[in-house]
DNA sequence: CATGCCCCCTGCACGC
DNA sequence: TGCGTGCAGGGGGCAT
């Protein structure tokens, strides 16, 4: 499921539950998810408090007392559901109460107050880490990660200078996190729609000589923050069967220009084209030859 | 360093 | 119904 929008709304979605929530106990329902468990996982996360939740990329970092934070990633499948606690600003209302673990239910945490957390990951592409806060930053997951796409430094400036050079296209270029932090293969494939860009573009035609911005570089960055804002109010996408942590679904799929939408007619005011399918590194590409150049 | 390919794993949709 | 195939939101590791 999960894209930066995706992670974001399951970061709000966890906000309420699980900042200043203690971690009563936490339960490993196997060793290993991508990569094993860290060392003695649940006896480090008994008793902390969960002082702030925070996000980077596509990784969800949940900042506890006692200096560690747990750094969470949802691969492909990854997901995470609140049961027993109570919706906050909403008195008499409860988030799903809590079942019995099910099918890959990997690791539930079980906070101070009856709420539980569970991450649920199929494909076990997610994965869990501790580490000091003051080595973060640092670390090889975080260390080379580009620039947020939200945030200040993502601009045009920035994007020309970063493509200049690069041999590969578009949309390879976008999916390189150190380029640029959190796209996934829908939201690449929905802003290069909307910047009516090739995805078979050589990133390096975007850039100029001079390191001045072109009017491209400009309308990328402006496609990727719209998409990535949009997504994000309308609660990320839901794809198969992934959900928000309440349980309810986002609704940004319906919202798709051209993601999974093969054979459908360009959305794009006055395009005669159509979506077609084109394989790039192996993953599947979604964009109309007839505007998007 | 940059690039491209393989792989990890499970579930599901599809065609026969 | 059953079975084989291909595909799926990510990204680390490796060869080139």
């Amino acid at each position: 499921m999960p894209e930066l929008p995706e992670v974001e709304t399951v970061r709000r979605g966890l906000l309420p539950v699980l900042q200043g929530a203690v971690i009563e106990s936490a339960e490993a329902r196997r060793p290993d998810l991508r990569w094993p468990l860290p060392d003695n996982f649940v006896e480090r996360l008994a008793g902390r408090r969960v002082e702030a939740v925070g996000r980077r990329a596509k990784y969800l970092l949940a900042d506890l007392d006692g200096g560690e934070v747990l750094i969470l990633h949802l691969g492909m499948s990854g997901s995470i559901r609140i049961e027993g606690a109570a919706v906050k600003g909403r008195p008499g209302l409860f988030h799903h109460p809590r079942a019995e673990p099910g099918a890959h239910d990997h690791v539930v945490f079980h906070l101070a107050g009856g709420a539980t957390i569970t991450f649920n990951d199929p494909r076990r592409f997610g994965a869990m880490l501790l580490v000091p806060y003051d080595h973060m930053d640092s670390h090889p997951l975080l260390r080379s990660l580009g620039p947020e796409p939200l945030g200040n430094t993502f601009h045009a400036e920035y994007l020309a200078k970063a493509l200049a050079g690069r041999r590969t296209t578009l949309k390879a270029a976008l999916l390189d996190q150190k380029l640029v932090a959190g796209l996934g293969n829908i939201y690449v494939c929905e802003a290069l729609h909307r910047a009516h860009l090739s995805p078979l573009r050589l990133a390096g035609t975007l850039a100029t000589k001079t390191g001045a911005p072109t009017a491209e570089a400009e309308a990328l960055v402006a496609a990727i923050r719209d998409v990535l804002r949009a997504a994000i109010l309308a609660g990320g996408s839901s794809l198969r069967d992934h959900k928000q942590v309440n349980g309810e679904l986002g609704y940004f799929q319906h919202a798709f220009k051209v993601y999974d939408r093969e054979g459908a007619p360009c959305p794009t005011f006055h395009c005669k084209g159509h979506v077609q399918r084109i394989v790039q590194g192996g993953r599947s590409t979604f964009y109309c030859a007839s505007c998007q150049r």
